[in-house]
This record gives structure tokens, C-alpha cells and sequence, in this order.
DNA sequence: CCTATGATTTACT
DNA sequence: GTAAATCATAGGG
């Protein structure tokens, strides 16, 4: 298969309609190096995911929807896989795959992607010139793709939010996530994903 | 209506 | 390393 990335004049090679279909822990793990794509009126953009964070539903204090907390934020966790959960945080959107089936609150938290096409316009988007920087973090890829909370609930099989198939990763790394240290016993789970040595991973602990 | 809070980013000491 | 920015969401009065 071809290195370069595909032209919109090349169909994207879709995802298997089962592959949202598996569970959560192993979705999180199968979307690293999958395409991510959006495109807006200002053109496309996409990138290779290279993180990930899996989120499951109840029994885990740092979902939000622990407990089966069902509200107008999470209720689009309840619905069937594959499609978008956005959300803003302090002043950024961060975007999830829900997983698990209809009715299992679970989600997948995209921490980060290497950028692929549309380059210029994430740096445009971001209002900085250095690539590395342009989509290692959860916030900072929504804001260079231009996903926003207007991408809610959109299915990531159809345009203009989309993810097809991109690269095999060489090799996995599985550690802690990120960013919940106010969430009890959950903080130690190893549900974040990376594509090792990948270096658009948001950060780096030093043992995970 | 009012207040607390955060699955973050950025700049700073 | 720490702290401030800054606002939608959630939950209580």
C-alpha cells in the first residue's frame, strides 16, 4: 500500500462497519493510526491518531458518565458506537469515539494525532508554526482539525467527520491516563493507549 | 439565578 | 516545577 496519504480524488479506505463494534478497551487500542479527518469550509484536515484514552461508563469515576450520570452533556454516550462526543473544557473541545453498545456509556478520548493533510491550515488555525506542537494534546488537535461542539453526535463513517484506515503501528504502549488525578482509585487504570516513541504523544511520564 | 469545577493549555518563577 | 486563564456544564436554592 502507498506511504502517501490519499487524495480526495482516491476514496478514503473505509473502516469495517464492525470495527466500532468491539469493545472498548480494544477499540481504544485498534483506532491507533487510524486516519482522522474533518473537513469545513476552510478545507481539510486530518491526522493519524496516536493516543488514546478509554473511558467506561460506570464503574469508572473518571467517565462522565460514572454511575450512569446521564445528562443533555453525556447523553450522546448512551447512543450507538461510532459516533462523536464532543465537549468543552475550561475553553477547549476534546473529542471522543463512543464505544460499547447502545446503552453502555463508554468513550474514547482521541489525546492526540500526527498531522497528516491540511498542515497549513492547523498552523493558521492554531496561530503557530512549529508541527509538533501543532496536535499533541486533546485540545490543541480539535482546535488545528476545526472540531467543534457543533461535531456532537456526528457518525464518524460519513463526512464531514470521518475515520478511515490509515498506518499499523509498529508497537503499542499501554500506561495510566492523564489528567484525573482527582478521580480516586480510577487514576491508576492503564487505559491510555500510544503509539510507542510516536513523537506527537502528549506527554511523556516517566514510568508508566 | 448562583456557584463550583474541570478527560487543558499556556506562560511564568 | 506552579498558576492563571476562562467558560460550558451540572447541580443546588
Amino acid at each position: 500500500m502507498s506511504n502517501k496519504h490519499l487524495k480526495n480524488t482516491n476514496p478514503y479506505n473505509p473502516l469495517p462497519e464492525d470495527f466500532f463494534q468491539q469493545p472498548t478497551l480494544k477499540l481504544a487500542e485498534a483506532l491507533l493510526g487510524c486516519l482522522l479527518i474533518n473537513e469545513t469550509e476552510e478545507g481539510i484536515a486530518s491526522g493519524y491518531i496516536v493516543e488514546t484514552e478509554a473511558y467506561m461508563g460506570p464503574e469508572d469515576r473518571a467517565a462522565h458518565s460514572f454511575g450512569n450520570r446521564r445528562t443533555k452533556r453525556t447523553e450522546i454516550m448512551f447512543s450507538e458506537a461510532g459516533v462523536a462526543y464532543t465537549y468543552v473544557m475550561h475553553t477547549h473541545c476534546l473529542v471522543n469515539v463512543v464505544s460499547g453498545p447502545t446503552d453502555k456509556p463508554e468513550a474514547i478520548l482521541i489525546r492526540a494525532v500526527e498531522p497528516v493533510d491540511g498542515i497549513e491550515l492547523m498552523k493558521k488555525r492554531r496561530n503557530i508554526e512549529i508541527p509538533k506542537n501543532l496536535t499533541n494534546g486533546p485540545g490543541k488537535l480539535t482546535k488545528a482539525l476545526g472540531i467543534t461542539m457543533g461535531d456532537y453526535g456526528r457518525h464518524f463513517t460519513e463526512p464531514p467527520l470521518l475515520l478511515v484506515k490509515g498506518i499499523t503501528p509498529q508497537e503499542i504502549s499501554r500506561g495510566k491516563r492523564i489528567g484525573i488525578d482527582n478521580s480516586g482509585e480510577a487514576k491508576d487504570y492503564p487505559w491510555r493507549f500510544w503509539i510507542t516513541d510516536n513523537p506527537f504523544v502528549s506527554r511523556h511520564r516517566k514510568k508508566d
